[in-house]
RNA sequence: GGGUAGGUUGAGCAGGUGGUGAGCUCCGCUGACUGUAGAUCAGCCGUCUUCGACUGUGGGGGUUCGAUUCCCUCCCUGCCCA
């Protein structure tokens, strides 16, 4: 291997961009290779989201097998069930759930939005309401490290608060001055050697906080940048400029660049293209289980009756458990018999669409072929909402 | 054959003892879902020219201004007794 454009030493990982983007402006896509405590991340690369210590209805062999190499976990979810102190007693998070490749686990952040109603959020953290018992549960920055630490997995990240892109500018430049307050409290409570910790910018969709809010971030020694209050109620068009407002700001920074939350493999193009090299997302695990499959070119609502007499594969060419052995009839039938069987299947199906995705990315970045390719992969990654495109001959 | 309880929109039900029965749950159809309070949620789900109109309470007949309701008769189903 030729060596690397750049290579970051973190305290606890090592970035190497392996291939640069161009340099004639036409993409910012770049080939990387993320060292952490328990193992290499290829990059541009997906994260399954497990946030229970667990990809929802899959084991480590299944999440294996779709070629994830690195999960997320959820801080606030197992600090409410079943405890950090519990998982670090027991051996940490890795043993806990039987996965001993990369574990980024976030913050607890992201709970600061999405569980709206039950939280009360100040300048020194955040107060929630457990979704789970009612009970009365306090997040500090400080509080929010101390978890992950317990927790023990590869990548820690920042106490944040994100808001809605689309919320008043007001309210975003209160958020983003907050999680620039609670970033440095972050950093400073941080003490675990064998764990990385990656900063969240903020700045909504407003060009000018956003870029503030990145060049803050990037200014402090967090071992990657993580681009947040993304992925939700924007247009494809706002997350794009907002990437190409976010993205420049880090040009020089040989760090990795994690967007938050997107999964869809459209969307995840198109971030690669301006730059990202890491994703998360609940979308391709929680469609699955709500009967949507992604093929090449388009989706399956598997639920619709004319599956129920197809009885060829999902996707031909497709390794996943699913697409292997069984015929579109019969996971339609378990969907409609509520059969438990049908949420492995097709979680594995859509996680192995989406990491096969990243894979063709890699591999075209790889061979210098990616911005040209680019028409070709959003053929086959379809549109993300809407009907489906592709459907194979009855 | 006698007795008894029933027959309501694909299924299962609710309701209704003379004055406008389209209400529920399944099923079915279509959407949505992006750092997971989500194996979830929303809309539709008799017909039509669908901000409204029409039809519909097993069939037929009767009483009545008006019947799902009262009367007659027939059919069907469950259970009990022969």
């Amino acid at each position: 291997m030729t060596e690397p454009a750049s290579t970051f030493r973190g305290r606890a990982s090592r970035y190497d961009v392996l291939v640069p983007p161009p340099g004639d402006g036409s993409t910012r896509a770049r080939l990387g290779r993320l060292e952490l405590s328990h193992g290499v991340v290829e990059t541009p690369q997906f994260m399954p989201v497990g946030t229970n210590a667990t990809v929802k209805a899959l084991d480590p062999t299944d999440i294996a097998a779709t070629g994830a190499t690195i999960i997320l976990a959820n801080t606030y979810h197992l600090y409410l069930r079943p405890g950090h102190e519990r998982i670090a007693r027991l051996g940490g998070l890795h043993r806990f759930m039987a996965w001993d490749r990369p574990i980024l686990t976030d913050s607890g952040g992201f709970q600061v939005v999405s569980l709206g109603d039950l939280r009360v959020i100040d300048d020194d953290g955040a107060t929630f309401r457990s979704h789970l018992d009612g009970s009365l549960h306090r997040f500090t920055p400080e509080h929010a490290i101390a978890v992950q630490e317990a927790l023990g997995s590869d990548v820690a990240v920042a106490f944040d608060q994100p808001v809605a892109p689309s919320s008043a500018r007001e309210h975003v430049a209160e958020a983003t001055e907050r999680t620039h307050r609670w970033a440095e409290r972050c950093l400073a409570a941080h003490r675990r050697p064998d764990q990385a910790l990656f900063g969240i910018v903020q700045g909504g969709l407003e060009p000018d906080l956003r870029a503030a809010s990145t060049a803050f971030i990037a200014g402090l020694p967090f071992d990657g940048i993580c681009l947040g209050g993304l992925a939700g109620d924007e247009t494809p068009e706002q997350r794009d400029a907002t990437l190409e407002v976010a993205v420049p700001v880090l040009a020089d920074d040989p760090r990795p660049r994690y967007l938050m939350g997107l999964g869809s493999p459209a969307d995840l193009l198109e971030a690669v293209h301006r730059g990202v090299d890491l994703f998360d997302s609940v979308l391709p695990a929680r469609v699955a289980r709500n009967g949507q499959l992604w093929i090449p070119g388009g989706r399956l609502n598997i639920r619709n009756r004319r599956f129920l007499d197809d009885p060829e594969p999902v996707q031909d060419d497709c390794p996943c458990p699913l697409c292997r052995s069984f015929s579109r009839a019969y996971i339609a039938h378990l969907f409609r018999a509520d059969e438990l069987l049908a949420y492995r299947l097709a979680t594995c199906h859509n996680l192995t669409f989406t990491l096969d995705f990243m894979v063709r990315i890699r591999a075209a970045i790889r061979s210098g072929t990616f911005p040209a390719v680019m028409p070709e992969l959003r053929l086959r990654a379809g549109r993300t909402s809407g009907r489906e495109v592709a459907e194979k001959s009855a």
